[in-house]
DNA sequence: TCCGGATGTGAGATCGATCCCAGGTCATCT
DNA sequence: AGATGACCTGGGATCGATCTCACATCCGGA
């Protein structure tokens, strides 16, 4: 590990009294080695305890079997799930996931980036912190680093990726409430330019505007990605006197903010508010109701993404492979039929 | 990144026209190097983009700076607080962090910790799997590998080591209980022989020996530690005849289990079971009434054990560093006041 | 003028695994 | 008998960064 790092393939050798190309052969299993000189190496080995220095190995092929994964936040559940699932399927093939979060930053994901590939990193699974600052992205796909964008895509770039159609998400939860007979639909999001977000903004104005409902700016509030940013923000948009009767939150982080601002405010869900989450995570089922979310395929996507990027560092000639999970809206407690409406569900 | 992996030093020197060796000298400032040698030298890597090779400079001072992070499972929020604190900490000193879950598998945390040996990693973080199962550690540290455990302590092993002190957590959560009328106190545990259930299982039967109250073997339910098994657990407990009047869950997953299988076993919390749950987490301040729970310093442990790892890299010979981190016992909603009790908070 | 130290520079070795190639020993086949 | 080829083994080079050591210079002081 760092002290005494054990015995390397010249000390196996020299116990079997052979070459280390013979060695080396033995315990590789490729080229003529003679029976017993093979098993001498093999219980050399044994006896020493040795095993092959990855670093020594990685530098002769230039190739170091880790694999960097780049979240936007590793707290995050969302990305936490598929963390573990990566992990998981690549470990499985010998590979090490290496982590190293964004923090939602640019400048820090350059920095992450370019320390990854001075070490050799055979490949990326990457949640992309910007939608249009992609240089430093481009350039690794234009050199050809095997690479798999997660949960957001980037301008322009032609590579693997594993993402959600947010925009249906967003669009299908906006109708969710139109049939529940709400037309003051106020919106909560994260400021940051991030992919998702505006994927799932523009799947609300287009709901909007397909059912009639005039876009309205001051229903849309955007705001830190921070619990206590989003409580405040949700203030915001229900101290004015026409204050929406429905709330999309966007993402996991504002409908917490949303839930603890709307109870704090004595508005009750869905009494007073109704409320749709984009994101489910174990909380929605805790609270009192539960909240109605626009689910994604979370169990998928790690699994996905990692499979997708074994077949790439395989076969680099591979067209770029897009994938698009579907939503699901989980319908649970959290949205009010409104007076005067038929409850068709 | 694995393609054309950049410029060596070897093109750097061959652009600033001078040999590997003055090239690496003007680099990294040592020895002597004329000034405007260096400025050549400094100019031609920011013309080819050099970046030094981290495998190459790993293989000549063995040392790879990397450090391995083996938590029990990602996924719990515990955790990702911690791996994030970590992946902080030490990015600021250049090290990356190499994730690989345990998945509480002894077997797996053995094969997981050889991989990370067979990378010259610098040191680990460790949350071990088993108090009992200790071998493959014992090993590490006696062969002077740099490592802090986390969350959990193992028999017998001198060395670094962050954990609270669960079992003084577990007593005041029964004491609290027990100040509130409650003499029939179910616990709810992980079967799993990790550290942190056996210390807080101690504390659960020390507080009912200090107030008096018999140890009721039948009060006391394992089981998997998932959300499903722990609500079949759950049941189990309350299907009883006498069944306890509060419940004290070990894990956040336990805590999780129960609050739903006591919902749909139609029990109110405080009203017909009081709970407290070991270890915070966002959900227990969303549920109504939100959760008395025993809360760990959940923001100081990552950053400590990164420290205590930096300052061991720095100096292999300090003693071990044991700190031990108390726990706050934090008063919510979900414990009731016995008739006949003293309300004295 | 000559010498010692300060100053610059490059050749070569090293880290450990891997692989090409040359050299060797056999047995078999013509 | 001589040749062909299968089988086995070791020497040495390679990956890229770093460090030791030897070899140059050039200066001021003796």
């Amino acid at each position: 590990m760092s002290q005494q790092s054990g015995a390397t393939l010249e000390d196996v050798a020299a116990v079997a009294q052979v070459s280390r190309a013979t060695a080396a052969r033995a315990l590789n299993g490729y080229g003529y080695v003679g029976h017993g000189t093979a098993l001498r190496v093999r219980e050399a080995a044994e006896q020493l305890g040795y095993q092959t220095n990855r670093v020594a190995q990685a530098l002769r092929s230039g190739r170091l079997r880790i694999i960097g994964f780049v979240p936007g936040d590793i707290q995050n559940p969302f990305f936490a799930r598929i963390a573990h699932d990566v992990d998981v399927a690549l470990r499985r093939r010998n590979y090490n996931v290496l982590i190293a979060s964004s923090e939602e930053n640019t400048d820090q994901e350059r920095q992450v980036l370019a320390g990854l590939r001075a070490l050799n990193t055979q490949g990326l699974i990457l949640a992309p912190a910007s939608t249009e600052d992609n240089h430093h992205i481009l350039e690794l796909v234009r050199e050809g680093v095997p690479i798999v964008l997660i949960d957001r895509l980037v301008k322009d770039v032609a590579c693997d990726s594993v993402t959600v159609d947010n925009e249906a998400g967003a669009w299908a939860a906006v109708e969710h409430l139109v049939a529940k007979g709400h037309r003051r639909i106020g919106l909560l999001r994260d400021e940051a330019p991030i992919f998702t977000t505006q994927e799932r903004l523009a799947g609300y104005r287009k709901a909007l505007t397909d059912f009639g409902i005039a876009f309205d700016e001051r229903s849309v509030v955007s705001t830190k990605p921070t619990v206590g940013d989003a409580i405040a923000a949700t203030g915001r948009l229900f101290k004015r006197r026409t204050s929406p009767t429905a709330l999309l939150t966007l993402d996991s982080v504002m409908t917490q903010g949303a839930l603890l601002a709307l109870r704090s405010a004595g508005l009750s869900i869905p009494g007073d508010v109704s409320l749709i989450g984009f994101d489910d995570f174990a909380l929605a089922t805790f609270t009192d109701p539960p909240i109605t979310v626009v689910a994604q395929p979370t169990a998928e996507i790690g699994r996905l993404a990692a499979q997708l990027l074994l077949e790439r560092l395989e076969q680099r000639d591979l067209p770029p492979r897009i994938v698009r999970f579907q939503t699901e809206l989980i319908i649970r407690g959290s949205v009010r039929c409104l007076p005067g409406q038929m409850n068709r569900d």
